[in-house]
DNA sequence: ACGTGCCATTGACACGTGCAAGTAGACCGC
DNA sequence: GCGGTCTACTTGCACGTGTCAATGGCACGT
């Protein structure tokens, strides 16, 4: 490379030698360095734009700031709730001094983690252990499930769907669950944690219902499970998402929300209060797991074994009209 | 560290030179070597599981394949039209060899940049000239804007609304604006394109409605929109979320939609389709230009000065019930 | 027998950094 | 006057990689 300006150019505009200044720029605390020579130093470094080159650091040793974080099969657009837990993260991992960077990952994770060499790898993919264990030895970094508790965490919102509804008086519950294929494993473990809730409560085996893209479609279907008996006197939905569909087509076949049956979504989605009617939904408080999370993945990071974190199961109803 | 497995062990595995081991895994063409040891080589790389570290392999002078995108206030769960588009750009930029890498931009870009040694950085605080100057000096690293032509891109979107309404035989217009403080500067493209284009038409000056998030306060002021002279027959909404608070405040005001106002949106929302009634809407196509941008910004990895390549400014109307 | 050309392989350097170990001079106590 | 301590530096190694230039062996033509 031509243009980089390296520490034994800052060394020969100040006039001293390469690990002065090296001590000087890293505030090496077991050196004794004259305030005048210090100045020297940084004002040659300012003067030349000195900036450390990264791969020589790391080379040396230094640990990388780096925490990166493999998403296969979740595109940026879509899941907004695993990117607002990614934003927050990597917020609260700046106060660690570590730097989250996202990559859109397929497969090919090899790539980008040659030239990242970075701390920690976070992967979603690590839930299953198969796919797991292939990281770790392509890596040789730890490697940590990006979402921990993931299962615990999906269904306690399913889980209190249900017991928010019990509570207003519904019993005879439906579940609407989405139709991409993609989704399918984890809107399983909201189903499951649907049907124990709802025995538990003692409540009517509850009933199934998959949202098909197209919005007549979607309205017919909905009919016909009205006319199931017992009928259902409320929907939970898989997610916010899901939960519009059944609005709108509870809207076109005039199936009065919430007076014949209730609604209720996941994930406060920011268009559930404009909904018509506007949307109850379900929301989990991260704040408190994100904060644990990045401390423990900082311990990671320096080498440590950190701190089992889990997703909280715990979750809030926001009630709005359509319950 | 410890545990790493450098290309010397795979030469001492092999019983032959380091050399000669990095000729076998680099396919230097330049070099006759026989088929056995080629697999002697490849085989004791296997069996040690070695990966090449990438920061020495920076530090000896190859190219990085990191691009770095910095997009400062824009969270990842925001603007889904923009992750939309850097997911794609992801996957066009693979298949130069590239890796995108989308860091949550802050001010505090500098560190993450040390350690990730980028070939390119993409920077959309770059519309500004002098953060971006600041940035250049910053990396030594080209950078260029993470969204070229931006701004004819967002007005587009607006003269697509304002031509199709006009078509349609809409005369009066409103345009719906966000609250939002941060959204204000682009608002403000949106804006005076309506103006323009509906001046060019040869309609009436368009109103100005600024949306507040109270959904009831909203219907009010739609309410008193309606009662201008001469009063509006259409909206045109900043983006499909503010079309869909337009919608909430016509239906809690008994306003028929597209009866007496039709209201069209930006950036086809994936819940447009289910507001009530379907939010038509506009939304561009940006394949080609993912395409060719990521070609640009590959030029621009290899040292190249990289053809300027602009966001369509051209927008197609998705029609549905709301117009 | 000997230069010539080809094949297979290797020794050595450079990249930029952090830091351990060394050194030259000044000052001090006896 | 001399060993010892302290200050203010510098010399030099190591990190892991890619690649140039050199080397030694072998076959061939004369």
């Amino acid at each position: 490379m031509s243009g980089r300006v390296t520490s034994t150019d800052v060394a020969r505009e100040a006039g001293l030698s390469r690990a002065t200044v090296s001590y000087v720029l890293n505030g090496d605390t077991r050196q004794t360095i004259p305030e005048a020579t210090r100045q020297r130093v940084l004002d040659a470094a300012e003067r030349l734009g000195y900036r450390p080159y990264g791969p020589a650091r790391l080379l040396r040793g230094a640990r990388s700031t780096l925490v990166l974080m493999l998403t296969p099969g979740l595109q940026h657009a879509t899941d907004f709730v695993a990117a607002g837990i990614v934003t927050q993260l990597g917020l609260a991992l700046r106060e660690h001094g570590l730097h989250l960077v996202w990559q859109l990952g397929t497969e090919d994770e090899r790539g980008a983690s040659v030239d990242l060499a970075p701390a920690v790898v976070l992967s979603s993919a690590g839930e299953e252990e198969a796919a797991f264990t292939d990281l770790r030895q392509q890596f040789s970094v730890p490697v940590r499930p990006a979402f921990p508790g993931l299962d615990g965490f999906l269904a306690g919102a399913a889980t209190a769907q249900v017991e928010y509804l019990a509570g207003r008086g519904r019993r005879v519950l439906a579940y609407a669950a989405p139709s991409r294929p993609e989704l399918q494993p984890t809107s399983e473990i909201r189903w499951r944690a649907i049907r124990s809730t709802a025995e538990r409560l003692g409540l009517p085996e509850p009933l199934l219902l998959t949202v098909p893209d197209d919005r007549a479609q979607a309205g017919r279907e909905l009919a016909s499970l009205l006319d199931a008996d017992p009928a259902p006197d409320a929907v939970c939905a898989y997610n916010d998402e899901v939960a519009f569909a059944v609005l709108a087509a509870a809207h076109d076949t005039g199936v009065p929300v919430p007076g014949r049956i209730a609604v209720i979504g996941v994930d406060n989605h920011p268009l559930g209060p404009l909904a018509v009617p506007a949307l109850s939904t379900v929301e989990s408080d991260v704040t408190e797991f994100v904060a644990a999370f990045a401390a423990s993945v900082a311990g990671i990071a320096r080498g440590e074994e950190g701190a089992e974190v889990l997703l909280p199961e715990r979750a809030q109803v926001v009630e709005r009209a359509s319950t």
